[in-house]
DNA sequence: TATAGCAAGTTACTAAAAGAAACCGATATA
DNA sequence: TATATCGGTTTCTTTTAGTAACTTGCTATA
């Protein structure tokens, strides 16, 4: 299994990216101040990206139609990101008062244009998963 | 604060790759025959992104250095997870067995073909952070 | 008139994970 | 002899996640 060479050049341009986006962080200050950490910590949670990327692929889902499609979801903890997501801004959430209730859950533009940046780092797990699980064997 | 437009034809590519990514996961399948999940619960995991793009800004780390540029991750933690990271293959551990005894940690390779592909994500993180706050802030 | 059923959650309880702080071993310095 | 260094580990407490039963509002069936 091969795996693209990583040039000097590109090893420098994340390094440029890095410093703009750390370089003014004080490692005295408290976490809190650095508002990246916090938007990652929710829409890197392993619930919710799984959340967003069925709702990439199926662009309509109901609450038990996640639950089923996120295998292993907890219905409390699928309660919670979803509120959480929505509150954030990524999907939204709306209630049809019929019998029985129905409630539609779908990505906002927000959603999409965070589900781009998403796929591409999926994209590589996929690739490369293989390659993980080969290295921990090594290590067995 | 604009974001850029998403078009039809991105959400369709996007649509696309999902498709391949998740078409043929059998939703009665257990979780644990998705390796991209797997992959994905370590490498998206809040601390081990923060470990790798620290690497990545500081090509060689110890480990009482992380833990200070890492803030707020405790030592239990913090060595956890550069274990299971090691494991991974995203970095190496090198051991001086001097006094007081001195470790280094740099990304593999793979690790910076990681590193890559999560700059994207913590760079649309740093651009939309502001939006996160301000939707939350509409929803209190 | 019971009664059973559904969707979308919530609640109460248990198990697992994370966090805090003390500790360890080898050695050098005060 | 006491103290400090480094890279962890151990123990204990707190937080978070998971499980399964329950709720709410209405409706179709017996």
């Amino acid at each position: 299994m091969e795996m693209e060479t990583i040039t000097d050049t590109q090893r420098l341009r994340v390094a440029v990216k890095l410093k703009k986006m750390f370089g003014h962080v004080n490692p005295k200050d408290p976490p809190e101040i650095c508002p990246i950490r916090d938007v990652m910590a929710l829409a890197s949670d392993k619930w919710s990206i799984l959340i967003i990327l069925y709702l990439g692929y199926f662009p309509v889902l109901r609450f038990n139609e996640l639950k089923r499609k996120v295998y292993g979801i907890s219905g409390k903890i699928l309660s919670e990101r979803l509120k959480s997501l929505e509150v954030d801004g990524y999907l939204s959430r709306e209630l049809f008062p019929e019998v029985p209730i129905r409630v539609e859950y779908r990505l906002t533009d927000f959603g999409h244009s965070y589900l781009q940046k998403l796929m591409e780092l999926t994209e590589w797990a996929e690739k490369y998963s293989n390659r993980v699980i080969t290295n921990r064997a090594k290590h067995s």
